[in-house]
DNA sequence: AGCACGCCGACT
DNA sequence: GTCGGCGTGCTC
């Protein structure tokens, strides 16, 4: 095996690996610099061959680092999601890397010492203005000029100043972003403590002696030892004078759950229902049942099983968490270990307390909240195999957990599990189901709500469903649906009908605690002059400007362009200007004045700024220093408030008829959610839904909470519709500040598309080309075309995709 | 990022 | 018919 298959981080690199001669002890999944035209780039080795498979081949420069960092399963694993998300193979591997590994080659600009005087006095104003920027620095980053020229003018004056020979360009490489932290710590050098330490002390040496006697029961590090001993650095310094101590540094892991501990909890007995359900996985997580998997590291040998993938269908309060900790326990008793995922709102110190206190000391938590140094340390410490559990978000799939046997994604139908920002853009389910097939290990998707695709798959058998029909030991809980329309003919133009306002008097009267929901911040949701009829918009985003009467100023919710509240209509100048539309803040003010003797809470993504603010505002309504909280479908993860009695929906319409063909679903999914918030305590519950369309069946099912009957209706109109899962989608979206370019480029792909479709005689339909949902976003125009059939990807790779373009396959969300 | 290659217009 | 501008693609 001398040459390697390497995936390279260069753009141009695309989906494809390069050949390199190497070494002979490298191994799969290394990372390394490889030279990539006139620079060094890294690399992730893919594969190991005995020929080259191009005439010409380069030496890999070097190991990044002596270990493998990417997994046989992962190196797989990296290639599906390239090849499936049409994504950079680099990228795909780069997710499965430690934190802060990826390092990029930087450009500097050097200037050339004691140019002539007639150079200089030929410069143009914009070349002077560059030359400027050195200042008394020796060397300025391209980036830095970039940034203060604009990118094209920086371009071409750094291009004139080279040919000059004025600057130089040179490249370094990234600094390392993270290290392994070290902490000094104290060394005995001599052996004999017991004679020294009395010569010091009849010297008049005391603490020195203490010291020494110290550091006989081993090495401690050196802010313990000044603490314990009250010494001041002197002492230190004067043994290790005398040559009797050293001071090493020595590798302490930034550990996120240090200073917290779990007391362990027991089991506790299950219920009939969860009895059968815990049967079920722990036979498929039997020893004997796993595919064959070469080592513990990972299998070289592919494995060709369907992995199993169980459905746990409960509602909230049904126990799911219960079966996941019990499949977790039979997982480590067989030697595997496991992932669990959560979405990152649920991460919170009681989900983790819940873990944790079942496997003390052997969980992990991996999430975007810990700083990179605690992800790099908990990452070496997961691949050495120090923990049985890693619990963590979306990324957390990732995790180089060793002997990986079992993988929990609770809440499977979360969108958070969809990486939508950026590229790969990839759903963490899709991905854990193809590394179960990779590894052997056994899935378990929990869900009150199940995505109506996993569902499918389950009734198809592809998925075995698990039920857990029943809550365990709560109140009784009573949901109803308010019809809007009526309250307007009664007269009550409130955004509370009279039934909401009876239930909260009648909570508040008792003691017991309300929430609020709303799909929608702010206070009104757009401002309109009332004589002209103008509405105030985003300059640079074709979305109206929401009013917050907090700081009763007009935020942007798109790109968070903010503008003071003007006093006159831009437009006509009237002063006259309405604020129509209901948000979080709205509802807020209202319940105030109709409630002033209430204590009420807000929590939506205005007020939760600071890293522990979600904590903060639950701790406060949990010890009931709230009445009513206030919120938007962050209120409605499955926290668990046993004061709450009531639970209104102000307007469950808000996301009902947007254009997409899963806003039923996802309607139908923040009303279960929301609903489930009421009666988790020993108190009854009550629900109340506000709503102008009660009869559509995402509400009516949603308040019934009926799943089975959501689930017949929605997969009925997926049918007709030939939408997923009786198709797959790609949406292709380009942007560009000139909408005419745009809507042109989104019209020549179009056609291009079509060609090579009809040319393959692919079954695929194409949609559009056609302006996105919100039009324009901090100023570039967005254009759509949305591809439905059995496999869209296999046409977009026939094709090529210029700048601009962005892939979303299997998007969430076609808006 | 930097260089080769190729297409088109101005010149001999 | 040739030279050279710059736009595009390739780097194992």
């Amino acid at each position: 095996m001398n040459y390697a298959e390497v995936a390279v981080n260069s753009p141009g690199a695309q989906r494809r690996t390069f050949c390199y001669a190497v070494p002979p002890d490298i191994m799969v999944g290394h990372a390394v610099w490889v030279p990539f035209g006139p620079r060094l780039l890294q690399g992730v080795v893919l594969e190991l061959t005995e020929y080259p498979s191009v005439e010409d081949t380069r030496e890999v420069a070097g190991l990044i680092d002596r270990r493998p960092i990417l997994s046989p399963p992962q190196v797989e694993l990296a290639r599906w999601i390239s090849e499936y998300y049409i994504a950079h193979l680099f990228d795909a591997a780069a997710l499965m890397m430690p934190p802060g590994f990826e390092r990029r080659v930087l450009t500097f600009l050097t200037p050339v010492p004691h140019p002539a005087e007639s150079t200089i006095s030929s410069l143009t104003p914009g070349q002077r203005v560059l030359l400027d920027l050195f200042g008394r620095k020796g060397k300025v980053e391209v980036r830095a000029v970039e940034k203060a020229l604009g990118k094209k003018e920086a371009r071409v004056i750094i291009e004139q100043l080279v040919r000059k020979g004025l600057v130089k360009k040179t490249h370094e490489l990234e600094r390392v972003r993270v290290r392994p932290k070290t902490v000094p710590y104290l060394r005995l050098v001599s052996e004999a403590v017991p004679e020294i330490a009395g010569l010091l002390q009849a010297r008049g040496a005391p603490k020195q002696a203490d010291l020494l006697r110290l550091l006989e029961a081993g090495p401690i590090p050196l802010s313990e030892a000044k603490k314990r001993l009250g010494l001041v650095s002197a002492v230190v310094a004067a043994l290790r004078r005398k040559g009797l101590v050293t001071i090493e540094q020595v590798q302490v892991y930034r550990d996120p759950l240090a200073h917290r501990t779990f007391p362990p909890s027991p089991a506790p007995t299950l219920t009939p229902a969860q009895e059968a359900a815990w049967r079920e996985v722990k036979a498929a997580l039997a020893p004997g049942v796993e595919v064959e998997s070469g080592g513990r590291w990972g299998g070289s040998e592919k494995a060709k099983n369907e992995p199993t993938v169980f459905l746990l269908h409960g509602v909230a309060g049904s126990g799911k968490t219960e079966i996941y900790l019990r499949a977790l326990e039979q997982a480590t008793a067989v030697g595997k270990r496991a992932i669990v995922l959560v979405p990152e709102i649920a991460l919170t110190p009681q989900t983790i307390a819940r873990f944790a206190s079942r496997f003390p000391g052997r969980v992990a938590v991996l999430h975007s909240k810990l700083s990179v140094g605690e992800q790099f340390d908990e990452w070496w410490r997961i691949r050495e195999g120090a923990f049985d559990v890693v619990i963590g978000s979306r990324g957390a799939i990732f995790a180089p957990q060793p002997d990986l046997g079992l993988i929990v994604i609770d809440e499977e139908h979360e969108w958070t599990y969809k990486q939508q920002e950026q590229s790969p853009r990839y759903h963490a389910r899709d991905v854990a189901i193809r590394l179960a097939e990779l590894t052997g290990a056994v899935v378990i998707l929990g869900s009150a709500t199940p995505d109506t695709t996993s569902y499918y798959r389950s009734q198809r058998g592809d998925y075995r469903l698990l039920e857990l029909p029943e809550r365990i030991a709560t109140g009784e809980k009573r949901v109803v649906v308010v019809d809007l329309r009526e309250e307007l003919k009664a007269g009550n133009r409130s955004i509370f009908s009279r039934s909401l306002v009876e239930g909260i008097k009648q909570a508040l009267a008792a003691r017991e605690q309300v929430i609020l929901f709303l799909n929608r911040r702010g206070s009104a949701t757009f401002v309109q002059c009332r004589d002209c009829g103008h509405v105030l918009r985003c300059k640079r985003c074709d979305v109206s400007l929401t009013y917050h009467s907090a700081r009763e100023d007009l935020v942007c919710h798109q790109c968070n362009y903010r503008l003071a509240m003007p006093r006159v209509c831009p437009q006509c100048g009237s002063k006259r200007i309405k604020f129509l539309g209901t948000g979080t803040q709205k509802v807020e003010e209202e319940l105030g004045r109709a409630f002033p003797q209430a204590n009420l809470l807000r929590w939506d993504r205005d007020v939760t700024g600071g890293k522990h603010s979600h904590e903060e505002i639950l701790d406060r309504f949990l010890s009931h220093e709230a009445d009513v909280l206030i919120g938007t479908q962050m209120i409605a993860k499955g926290l668990d408030l046993p004061l709450v009695t009531l639970v209104g929906v102000i307007n469950a319409d808000v996301s009902l008829h947007l254009p997409d063909f899963r806003a039923g679903e996802r309607t139908f999914q923040v009303l279960s959610q929301v609903a489930g918030r009421a009666g988790r305590g020993p108190l009854a519950g009550q629900v109340i839904v506000q709503s102008y369309t009660p009869e559509h069946y995402a509400i009516g099912c949603a308040a019934k909470q009926d799943y089975l009957s959501f689930y017949k209706q929605e997969i009925s109109l997926r049918r007709q519709y030939q939408t997923p899962p009786f198709s797959r989608l790609a949406r292709l979206l380009y942007t560009n500040p000139n909408n005419a370019l745009c809507q042109k480029e989104a019209q020549r792909m179009h056609l291009l598309l079509k060609e090579e479709r009809d040319s393959w005689g692919m079954d695929i339909t194409l949609i559009g080309p056609s302006p996105a949902f919100i039009p324009r976003v901090r100023g570039r125009y967005r254009w759509q075309i949305i591809l439905r059939g059995d496999d869209p990807v296999r046409l977009l790779a026939k094709v090529s995709l210029p700048q601009g373009w962005v892939v979303d396959i299997d998007p969430v969300s076609l808006l």
